[in-house]
DNA sequence: TTTATAGATGCAAATATTTTGCAATTAAAT
DNA sequence: ATTTAATTGCAAAATATTTGCATCTATAAA
């Protein structure tokens, strides 16, 4: 895990830093979205020290590269979790316990170019948000 | 348009003041997203005099009762354009002069809804975004 | 290895944003 | 007109975010 983040890293042509492993580990943990207070007290808690305005940049940067998103409804941030969708991502959000899934889908992303174009707009890119219950919530 | 902006605010049962007044029609001169911030700017540079604290206080309460939405990638508040469609709106961004446009398409929704559930969600509500350029701002 | 260096971090402090408590005001029902 | 619950303004507190600068460190070159 520690490895697969690090290479995450070096991919992107960023430096592997203590910090950045951290927060992208706080982000792996989370399964959710997470503010960078939230990240930087995951942090604190469990594996190390770090600075929360280091949190802010690090983050700021990922989401440059897009190594993570932010997240509509809540703000906070995700890994991402696709690789070669940029342009289109749909989150489901469980309003219960706010676990967020992410995922793609070619033929919607079709169906809101065609609702784009027919209100005259030249579409680029999109995001779609479906809130709802997780199967782990609503079967309890 | 000042008297259609009172009977607003009586059909949703608040009452008809001059605060709320101005910042629904800041809004809806902005046709654009727009913060807490601007929205208080917007009334102090035109029309008159109002309190930030109230214009947060407000927006809250519009925003309670569905009278307006937060835009998800700005934050901003846009005034809500659909009747009954609560549940389900797609946003048209310009990218380019920052316009909004909203509308509902059930055919998108009832698409959304089998991602949904094809992924184990109850889908509850559902939230869309397409970014791109708007025709006055492609022509050009 | 060691060294040089651009990039990353920590710390302190400045700004900006959002929330809260309370007294004064006001819309609307009687 | 009077009453009253809701709304607003003001001041201040609490939070969140950004900035400047000195120090440190991951990397690449020697």
């Amino acid at each position: 895990m520690q490895h697969s983040v690090s290479s995450l890293l070096k991919q992107h042509g960023l430096r592997d830093t203590q910090s950045r492993r951290l927060v992208l580990h706080a982000l792996v943990k989370g399964n959710k979205p997470l503010s960078q207070k939230e990240v930087y007290e995951t942090i604190k808690r469990t594996d190390g020290s770090i600075n929360l305005v280091t949190v802010y940049r690090i983050l700021e940067k990922l989401e440059e590269l897009g190594m993570v998103h932010r997240h509509l409804s809540s703000g906070g941030f995700v890994l991402c979790s696709l690789e070669g969708h940029a342009g289109h991502h749909v989150f489901l959000s469980c309003q219960d316990c706010g676990k967020v899934e992410e995922c793609a889908d070619p033929e919607l992303c079709r169906h809101e170019d065609r609702i784009a174009r027919s209100a005259g707009f030249i579409p680029k890119t999109h995001l779609s948000e479906l809130l709802g219950l997780c199967s782990s919530c609503h079967t309890r």
